[in-house]
DNA sequence: ACAGCTATACCGTCTAGACGGTATAGTAAG
DNA sequence: CTTACTATACCGTCTAGACGGTATAGCTGT
C-alpha cells in the first residue's frame, strides 16, 4: 500500500468542512479536524503547517470547485448574449449537495482571519468582470448575479431559503431575464 | 453624572462591532471589547454575563435597526402591489454607513456559535412571508429580495461589490421590476 | 538481490499562552 | 442602602504549534 498523500490531504479538508458544518466555525480546531479525518494531530500538521494553511486550502477548494462547475455550465450554454451570466446562475444554483460543505470554508475564514477571504474576493472580481462584459445591460446582469449570490447565501446560512418549487421558479425567472 | 446604564450597554455593543470589523471575528474577546469601550472587564460582565449574551445583544441590535429602517421605508412607499418588496429593497440598500458595523453581528455569531443566528433567521422568515404576500409574483418578488440580500452580502464582505453608479442602476432596475 | 540511504508520511507528547469566567474588595453617586 | 461600576487576582480549560521519534516506500550502487 502506497502512503496516500493525496487522499489524506483531501480527507483532512473534507473533515474540516464537516467540523465547521456540524458545530460552527468556532469548533474548527486542529485536533477536531485530525480526529474527524482519522489522523493524528501530528499527521495533520505534516500536511498543513498551521491552521491558516488549512483554511487557505479550504478556500482554494471552494474556488476550484466552483470554477469547475462554472466551466461545465459554460459548455452547456449557447454562445449568445448573457451566456456567462446564465452559466454563473446555473453553477451557483446547481443542486450540488456538497455546496454547503464546500462553502463552509468562508465561515472558517471569516471566523479565523478576514485576510483569508482575499483569494475568494479575487475570484469574485474576475467573475464580475465577465458579468459586466456579457452582452447584457451591466446593471441587470449584476442584479442577476447578486440574486444568485443571495440564494446561495440564503441556503448556506438557512436564511429564509425558498423551498424546492419556489426555488425553481426563481431560477427560471432569472434565466428569463437574461433573454430580454 | 448618573452612571449611565443605557449608554454603557450601547457603548459595549458598539465596541464589539468595532472589534469584529477591525480584526475579524476571532479577535472578539471580552477583554478586547471592554478595553475598546473604555470599561473594565468586570464592568462588561455586569451588563453581559457571558460572551453569548453579548453576541445575542448584537444580533438583536442588528434586527431592530433593520426593522426600524424598514418601517421608515414602508411609510414612504405608496400602498400598491410590491410595496413591501420595494421597502425591503430600499431598507437593505439605504446608504447607512453603519450597516457594515451592525452586520458584523452575523460574523460574530457565525464564528462563535451558529445557534446564535436563530433570531436573525426568524426575522428573515417573517420578512419573506411578507414578500410572498405582496401582490407580486412570489418568484419574482423573492428574486428581488435575494438580489437585495446579495448586494448587502457583497458589500458586507467586499465581494465584488459594485461601485456607486452601478449600484444605483441596479437598485433602479430592481425597483422597476416591482412595477411590471 | 540485497544492503544502505533518503524522502515521505505519519504518531504521541509537551508547553506556553490565551481565553472565558469567577471571586473579591472597593468606590462613587444618589 | 442600592446601583453601577472599577480593579485585580485567579482558576480551569483549551489550543496552536514545536519537537522527537518511527515506520514505510522507493531508489541506488554493487
Amino acid at each position: 500500500m502506497k502512503p496516500t498523500e493525496r487522499n489524506t490531504r483531501e480527507q483532512l479538508i473534507e473533515a474540516a468542512q464537516q467540523v465547521v458544518l456540524a458545530n460552527g466555525a468556532s469548533s474548527l480546531t486542529l485536533e477536531a479536524v485530525a480526529r474527524t479525518a482519522g489522523v493524528s494531530k501530528g499527521g495533520l500538521l505534516y500536511h498543513f503547517p498551521n491552521k491558516e494553511a488549512l483554511i487557505t486550502a479550504m478556500i482554494d477548494t471552494l474556488c476550484a470547485s466552483f470554477e469547475t462547475g462554472l466551466a461545465a455550465c459554460m459548455a452547456d450554454e449557447p454562445d449568445t448574449a448573457g451566456r456567462f451570466t446564465r452559466a454563473y446562475l446555473r453553477a451557483t444554483t446547481a443542486p450540488d449537495n456538497d455546496t454547503r460543505a464546500i462553502s463552509s470554508a468562508l465561515f472558517a475564514a471569516v471566523a479565523n482571519d478576514l485576510a483569508l477571504v482575499a483569494p475568494f474576493r479575487e475570484h469574485m472580481a474576475r467573475w464580475q468582470e465577465q458579468i459586466m462584459d456579457d452582452g447584457l445591460d451591466p446593471a441587470l446582469a449584476t442584479a442577476i448575479r447578486l440574486a444568485a449570490d443571495g440564494l446561495w447565501f440564503a441556503e448556506l446560512g438557512k436564511f429564509a431559503s425558498p423551498g424546492a418549487e419556489l426555488r425553481q421558479q426563481i431560477v427560471d425567472t432569472l434565466l428569463a431575464l437574461t433573454k430580454g
